[in-house]
DNA sequence: TGCTACTTAATTGTATAAATTATGCCAAGC
DNA sequence: GCTTGGCATAATTTATACAATTAAGTAGCA
């Protein structure tokens, strides 16, 4: 399938590299987005990126100002909050809806996720592995709407939430939070897991407004 | 403010006239948009219109398959009920979030949207007031980013309701609901008030979903 | 020395035009 | 009669070129 590599061409295409880039905070907030190079680098011409970059800012993780160009998005502490918030409801009830849908195999791949991630030295693996937790236990939901809607809002914080890895102070708290939503999961304690889960995207929002507030002065 | 009629003309303000155009009803689902036509009727080339068009794609007001051009976005029976159901949690929050800080001022624009709601003959002017209604109960709770969440949610969904209310099925139940909930806010029961708001968007999506069914055979 | 004004470079935004792809129609064959 | 293939038309998509706006750097002056 697919020649020895046709590069990422089309629009979307495009707005999936930066997007990944931006997630992996290659691309650092408040930095603007020249088309020029942008264009080079995918070899193409300005106008399918900026189209790109036009999902990029709808989704939340650009901005773009009449006569001034687009710039990667910054988050304000109190952003950051509120997006955690919301999506701390967002998941509990996906997990309420989850949960005697999550099957054997989806509680072992959790698992698996969890332990890769308690592994790794490297971050990017740690993030993914994070995703890769919360939405296996998530999927069985059966809400495709309500869980791209979440990947959503997690996209706007994840690059921040990065940063608090990074910084050593936060690892260590959420994989012991993970575990415990697992063991709940296990014995199937919905309220139990949904209020582990609750805490654990509760405390995360507290941290990383403490981190955003110390950072911004 | 503003000359006789400085023509929409950057992709922003195209995208906010076609995202009304489709929140009327104007644009039929499933209709392709024609963009050099759209380009004439706004005195624009196409590279500006095709940039509004992508920010509507990630709103979810229309869809976009490569080399066939851009849609207005249909909506299945079980996403909508879906929606209507992230709908229902998100607002709800809000609600309890806002109860304490909703101004006597509050409740009294609350109250004159509901009765001009009431009032009207057109469809139009229901559906306003209606937002009215919801973002003047939902708005104290001082979360900018959950309020523009509910807005675009109900953006997806609100064409269709617009149809619930031309059937004159929906209309009357609503108003009653709506009634309700200014009550209950006004006697200071926040249980309750949260309670009915629930049950007024459940209520909603139930028979958006019976309602799309029926219409899509 | 510090500040303002002007010139210049760089970048964005839009229009026009070329090329790539889809769609509809008609004829030929099974 | 129905399907299949190819041709003509129309639409989308991208590239190139141009206009307009912003930012910066430099000269001039108080």
């Amino acid at each position: 399938m697919g020649r020895i590599a046709r590069q990422n061409r089309t629009p979307d295409e495009i707005a999936k590299a930066i997007r990944e880039e931006i997630l992996r905070g290659e691309l650092e907030p408040g930095m603007s987005a020249r088309q020029d190079e942008i264009a080079q680098r995918f070899s193409v011409s300005r106008v399918p990126v900026r189209e790109a970059l036009r999902s990029l800012v709808a989704e939340g993780l650009m901005t773009c100002e009449p006569q001034k160009g687009f710039r990667v998005a910054r988050l304000a502490p109190e952003d950051a909050r509120e997006i955690l918030e919301v999506r701390s409801i967002l998941e509990v009830q996906a997990l309420r809806w989850a949960f005697d849908n999550i099957s054997p195999q989806a509680l072992a791949e959790a698992t698996t996720a969890l332990e890769q991630s308690e592994a790794t030295q490297s971050i990017d693996e740690w993030s993914d592995m994070n995703s890769r937790f919360h939405a296996t236990i998530l999927t069985p939901c059966g809400r495709p709407q309500l869980l791209a809607l979440i990947t959503q809002l997690n996209n706007r914080v994840d690059r921040y939430i990065r940063l608090l890895v990074a910084l050593g102070d936060y690892r260590d708290r959420a994989e012991r939070e993970h575990r415990a939503i697992l063991a709940a999961i296990d014995v199937g304690n919905v309220d139990a897991a949904a209020s582990l889960l609750k805490q654990h995207i509760e405390d995360t929002a507290v941290r990383l407004d403490d981190f955003l507030a110390r950072r911004r002065k």
